[in-house]
DNA sequence: GAGCCGTGGGT
DNA sequence: TACCCAAGGCT
């Protein structure tokens, strides 16, 4: 039983007939669209769950509802509400280009594929969403979903993350997309994806494409999308400094380059620091005198590529802070009145442990 | 262009 | 546990 082959058109029809049945019409950001909450919600999913960003949309658009409030706000603020969410750059970046189209197209939002990548934070794959979602647009995504649908679709046993393998598919997904119902396509193919396609235990007997998918009939559906030969991340010791004073932490802005870029950590010596150590790196830092160190549970956190084993040293300090030592980048953080910065999830979990 | 950039959920 | 990777982009 050969596969049926399959035009755009009847693959556009059939897949927003499946739409209007079964896609996703009730996201948050799906409701009072638009251009400004599209993109919110945009930047927030790249490499990242429906799920998780829910909450966190949810908080950042009453907190910032428009471009303006977002491009007038401190970068604080909007790491405070980014914070957990991770890959930082993506709130810098948007921060950067609320200012941008502030001040250079006056507040009103580019609706153009060339306009919106010179925007931070905006490539090709989330240019094609936001003129689809937003402006109705012929705009082409290429996400994780719709490389998977394609893939499958048409049997691409290639390494997924191959250079001619991306053409091929960035081709293909521009062969599918329909001038009419841009927003509604777009939605629709990571509703397939996301619910139908799915990487593991893929629906496909209630999948619309049935007739025509290659991976099914050849039985490839779990060799697709092929998954990448798996590097081993490498693992890296750092003890992260609790220095209290009473109810104070002391806390150190991490330059904006790097992990946690533009965040608020706990000091951090690099590998397993002892005793000695500890209390000579206050006194050297700081100019502090401190009490005898006490080590706490050592614990580990994973970053995309590579695991950090945390061991957390508690020192306290009687010494009153002084002007010299307060600075945006180094605060003694009130654990009883906490400031709205961007704190990592490992220092948030820390500072919660010890209110 | 390969490495960098977080966190959580699924298996 | 360990590994995969999710609505990617930047350098």
């Amino acid at each position: 039983m050969p596969v049926v082959p399959l035009t755009a058109h009847t693959f556009q029809r059939r897949l927003l007939s499946w739409f209007d049945a079964h896609g996703r019409k009730h996201l948050p950001w799906q409701q009072h669209k638009t251009p400004y909450r599209v993109w919110i919600s945009e930047i927030m999913l790249q490499q990242t769950q429906v799920g998780t960003v829910i909450p966190y949309f949810q908080h950042f658009i009453q907190r910032f509802p428009d471009v303006l409030s977002l491009a007038k706000a401190p970068l604080d603020d909007v790491l405070h509400l980014w914070a957990g969410l991770g890959y930082y750059s993506r709130a810098r970046n948007l921060h950067q280009a609320a200012v941008m189209i502030a001040e250079q197209y006056q507040g009103r939002f580019p609706d153009t594929k060339d306009t919106l990548q010179t925007l931070p934070g905006i490539g090709r794959s989330t240019a094609g969403a936001i003129l689809a979602l937003a402006f109705e647009q012929p705009g082409i995504i290429l996400d994780g979903n719709v490389k998977r649908v394609l893939a499958r679709l048409h049997g691409l046993t290639q390494p997924i993350n191959d250079k001619t393998t991306e053409q091929t598919l960035w081709a293909l997904a521009e062969n599918y997309t329909p001038v009419i119902r841009a927003a509604d396509y777009t939605q629709a193919m990571m509703d397939l994806g996301a619910t139908v396609c799915t990487r593991s235990k893929p629906a496909c007997l209630t999948c619309p494409f049935l007739k025509n998918c290659t991976a099914y009939h050849h039985h490839l559906t779990a060799c697709i999308p092929q998954k990448r030969p798996a590097k081993k991340i490498p693992t890296q010791e750092a003890t992260f400094l609790i220095l209290k004073r009473g109810r104070h932490v002391l806390l150190c802005k991490r330059p904006t380059q790097g992990i946690w870029g533009g965040l608020y950590c706990l000091p951090e010596i690099a590998g397993l620091a002892d005793s000695h150590t500890v209390i000579q790196y206050c006194q050297q830092q700081f100019k502090l005198l401190v009490s005898e160190p006490k080590a706490l549970n050592s614990f580990r956190h994973t970053f995309s590529h590579y695991h950090l084993q945390i061991h957390p040293i508690m020192v306290q300090t009687k010494k009153a802070p002084t002007k010299l030592m307060e600075s945006t980048q180094q605060i003694w953080y009130n654990l009883s009145k906490p400031l709205a910065i961007g704190l990592p999830k490992p220092i948030q979990t820390i500072l919660e442990a010890l209110r």
